[in-house]
DNA sequence: CCTGGAGTTGTCCTA
DNA sequence: TTAGGACAACTCCAG
């Protein structure tokens, strides 16, 4: 029999490890929780929420036959050689470090027993050992990145025909219940997470569909806004391979040159360079890309930052975004460069704060998208923003949510403040917000926790001191 | 090796 | 009210 070994990419469309398995004849589905190899980047808790349910809903599409086990893969799966008759072991690549180093230890261990194991690309569009500047180093800026590296290099594959039906292995496995995994929280603070999303195949592709009914054709401009539906919503979906970027590229790139559809695959080729970014410089999660920034002068303020994560900042675009972030697992793109900017450049605390709770409470945190994007905003990253772009928190709600719609909606006590004030409703004569709004700034909601002006000036100090 | 052009997503001040 | 320039230089990339 045929191991597939489920990671990565919990679908049964597009799936090249999936095909191979199943043509060479009886399929034995594996998913293996590994916390043992992750380290210090085991799953956060919002993950392992989606995770349980897009493993059912896999394991309903496999009739049932998906087998789970939890400890180190290396051990599982020479435990499965031993017991059984397993020919072949086939996976889709993953490409966090230490992924690929274990991942090359159970291809050699495999080898070494003589059973074959086969690796295939079901996540990238272009491995980031293909896409390299003329000198054979990787870029570091996108925009060469994308059109040249990118553009030039053999075009990404066709999505693959499905197959028609699977012959699964009638050996008795023992594995474990899916809820032995533990995946889903002993306080259940899950519910309103799930109930925003379907978390299955089905969900990443009606998802898509709708998509590229109605947000797509105003993605340019209205991805910008919150309150409108532009954005594709894909990333976790993505995340968890319940989609390909091949599926997304096939269908997108042939639509000729409309903006939208230009400014969409962009930001398909963010994801790329995220994991070129990770995949050449495997330190990017943890350090500094920018060797200077290791003398950043970050302040320590541990109640700054469970203000920010709480959503209790008293800035409400923020707020909004933060409380967003946790109730739901996902926060708007627009907002958590407003959000990460305020963590970094207003509050001057590490982005490996703002890295560590978005790992956590992100259903689509993503290893090289994260990291990659932290860098980016603190500006120590590649292609980072320059260090005199600091977001402006007022601003930027009176300009991206102009109705107000979002923030109210995340934070519900400034329900009443008029748009004039809403995104500084410290200005508001305490009457008029008490009457209007019936809230007290302090003890309704707080009081702005550092000054936009100083803050930003502080923030610029500092960063011209490297 | 040298050189010129360019670089996701802003803000603030001034005329 | 609005448009335009300054912000500070640096690194990357390609010719």
């Amino acid at each position: 029999m045929h191991v597939i070994w489920f990671r990565q990419d919990l679908r049964i469309t597009d799936n090249p490890a999936l095909l191979a398995a199943a043509h060479s004849g009886d399929i034995l589905p594996i998913y293996i929780l590994d916390d043992v190899n992750a380290s210090s980047y085991r799953m956060g808790g919002a993950s392992r929420v989606w995770l349980h349910h897009a493993l059912q809903s896999l394991d309903k599409d496999l009739s049932g036959n998906l087998r789970f086990f939890s400890g180190d893969p290396k051990e599982v799966i020479l435990g499965l050689c031993e017991k059984y008759n397993v020919n072949g072991v086939h996976w889709n690549r993953c490409y966090e470090p230490w992924s690929i180093s274990r991942d090359k230890e159970i291809k050699n261990l495999l080898r070494r027993i003589s059973v074959s194991a086969n690796s295939y690309n079901g996540r990238l569009l272009w491995e980031p050992w293909d896409v390299l500047k003329a000198d054979k180093t990787p870029y570091k800026v996108f925009t060469p990145y994308f059109k040249k590296g990118c553009m030039n290099a053999a075009p990404p594959r066709k999505p693959i025909k499905q197959h028609g039906t699977f012959s699964f292995s009638k050996e008795d496995i023992s594995s474990v219940s899916i809820d032995a995994l533990k995946l889903l929280p002993d306080i259940a603070w899950h519910h309103s997470i799930v109930s925003c999303w379907d978390m299955s195949e089905q969900g990443a592709l009606n998802t898509w569909y709708e998509f590229l009914e109605n947000g797509i054709y105003d993605y340019k401009e209205g991805r910008n806004f919150p309150s409108k539906k532009c954005v594709s919503r894909l990333s976790p979906y993505l995340h968890f391979g319940q989609i390909s970027p091949h599926q997304i590229w096939s269908e997108v790139s042939c639509r000729g040159d409309d903006d939208n559809i230009i400014h969409f695959l962009s930001e398909i080729g963010w994801r790329e360079f995220s994991y070129s970014l990770l995949y050449h410089f495997p330190s990017l999660p943890s350090e500094n890309l920018q060797t200077k920034f290791d003398r950043f002068p970050w302040r320590n303020d541990p109640k700054a930052l469970k203000a920010w994560q709480s959503g209790q900042t008293g800035y409400p675009i923020v707020d909004a975004g933060m409380r967003e972030l946790w109730q739901t697992g996902y926060m708007h793109n627009r907002v958590r460069m407003i959000a990460a900017s305020f963590l970094v450049k207003n509050l001057l605390l590490d982005w490996r704060h703002g890295e560590a709770w978005f790992w956590d409470c992100l259903v689509d945190a993503d290893l090289a998208s994260n990291s990659a994007s932290w860098q980016w905003v603190a500006g120590c990253g590649a292609d980072a923003a320059p260090y005199f772009r600091v977001f402006n928190p007022i601003t930027q709600g009176e300009k991206f949510d102009p109705t107000g719609e979002y923030t109210r909606h995340y934070v519900p006590e400034l329900k009443g403040v008029p748009d004039k004030y809403l995104f500084k409703p410290w200005e508001a004569p305490d009457d008029e917000l008490k009457k209007n709004a019936g809230i007290v700034i302090g003890q309704d909601y707080p009081r702005p926790i550092v000054d936009i002006k100083q803050s930003r000036l502080r923030a610029l100090e500092a960063f011209k001191s490297l």
